[in-house]
DNA sequence: GTCTATAGCAGGATAGAC
DNA sequence: GTCTATCCTGCTATAGAC
């Protein structure tokens, strides 16, 4: 079932929204420019009058769709930021939130989103390079200094491998809804994705404290 | 580069081979049947000859050899099954040792093998019903029951969750190496796979321990 | 700017020689 | 079983009317 648009949408912004889903489902190959702009209600001369060919608006739904969206995670980080004192809980808390929970609570544009980066982290083009370097470097440098701040003697590396784990565990558990289902039966899908919540931060709290209890 | 085969190699094996590879690199869309039928030095009409068409060779490339190579990995856990005291320990080295440092040692065949995968459960088709059923799910199960002997008291969604927390770092950390090389610089590559398995299995096995101080 | 029509090419599949 | 030649469909991109 396609969007529905009002008149004043600009066929260039509803090629954007229908190429984002598209290549997101089925991914940029299986995609064919027939196809969105037929979604798109429009010719299919529009993508290549509006963005030159299909490979350049598939760069453009990064440029103008993805960065930005990720981008307005970084705001509750910046929050965590100005405090004098961050603990490892609320790290996690606002890590967790940003990507389960956050402005991506909408399920459908959170699997949008989600689908298009773990396809670049699967088989890397010039958007993984793009995005590596304006959203996921600079991301993990926030974190890293976050946690170095509540875990005074945290290496960087040591701090980058934590945050990995933690992001790790989340893209993991979105992928893995439909195996829980089977392993549990049906009725555990209520609430799934609380339970997953919560089972993460806990996960992740403990696995944080590695040094807590040693030497 | 091709691999070298020698003239005993029947067509159809080399078939099987080279179409893993590419469909395990590029995705099912993007590789042709002529690219294949070249790199398996054949002609362009072997594939439909011996499997009927493209898409029936990618799910026997699932059936003859991505699934053979993934029971492999049984056969540690299975080991673990026989011992009267598992420990969360063993069980998590056996794991990491399995995805990381077991059959799949070679890193072309490792990364083959895991991009595949990746590819489905992103993006699942026919071949994902099929591995959720005869490879994920006994793989849990068989997961679940050990963490369950390993720590009485636990319920079988939290054993799943758990097991699910360490595979999930597995799979993460196996794709964001060229990441970790932004955030830390090409000299901190060396050992990178050593140190993050080390990383992995301290911070799950701290992660298990979720009710170990607890009320 | 929008659209139709089509060029030009690459795709999967097949027929039939050997 | 292997191969060449070819069919036909679908693709991206473009030309040119409006």
């Amino acid at each position: 079932m396609a969007t529905q648009y009002n008149d004043t949408d600009p066929t260039k912004e509803r090629l954007l929204v229908e190429a984002e889903r598209l290549f997101a489902n089925k991914g940029f190959e299986a995609v064919s420019v027939r196809e969105i702009t037929a979604a798109a209600e429009t010719n299919t001369a529009a993508i290549n009058y509006h963005f030159g060919s299909k490979w350049n608006l598939y760069m453009e739904v990064f440029r103008q769709r993805w960065i930005p969206r990720a981008t307005q995670n970084f705001h509750l980080f910046q929050q965590l930021q100005q405090k004098s004192d961050v603990t490892v809980e609320e790290i996690i808390g606002v890590f967790i939130r940003c990507f389960m929970d956050g402005p991506l609570s909408d399920h459908a544009e959170r699997t949008t989103h989600a689908r298009l980066i773990h396809k670049e982290l699967d088989t890397p083009t010039e958007a993984y390079d793009l995005i590596v370097k304006e959203v996921i470097v600079p991301f993990y440098e926030v974190l890293i200094e976050l946690v170095q701040r509540a875990m005074p003697g945290t290496s960087r590396q040591e701090a980058m491998f934590k945050c990995m784990s933690v992001f790790g565990q989340m893209v993991y558990f979105s992928h893995v809804l439909p195996i829980m289902e089977a392993l549990m039966g049906p009725e555990f899908l209520d609430g799934l994705i609380e339970k997953s919540i919560r089972h993460i931060a806990e996960f992740s709290i403990h696995g944080f404290n590695v040094d807590g209890g040693r030497s």
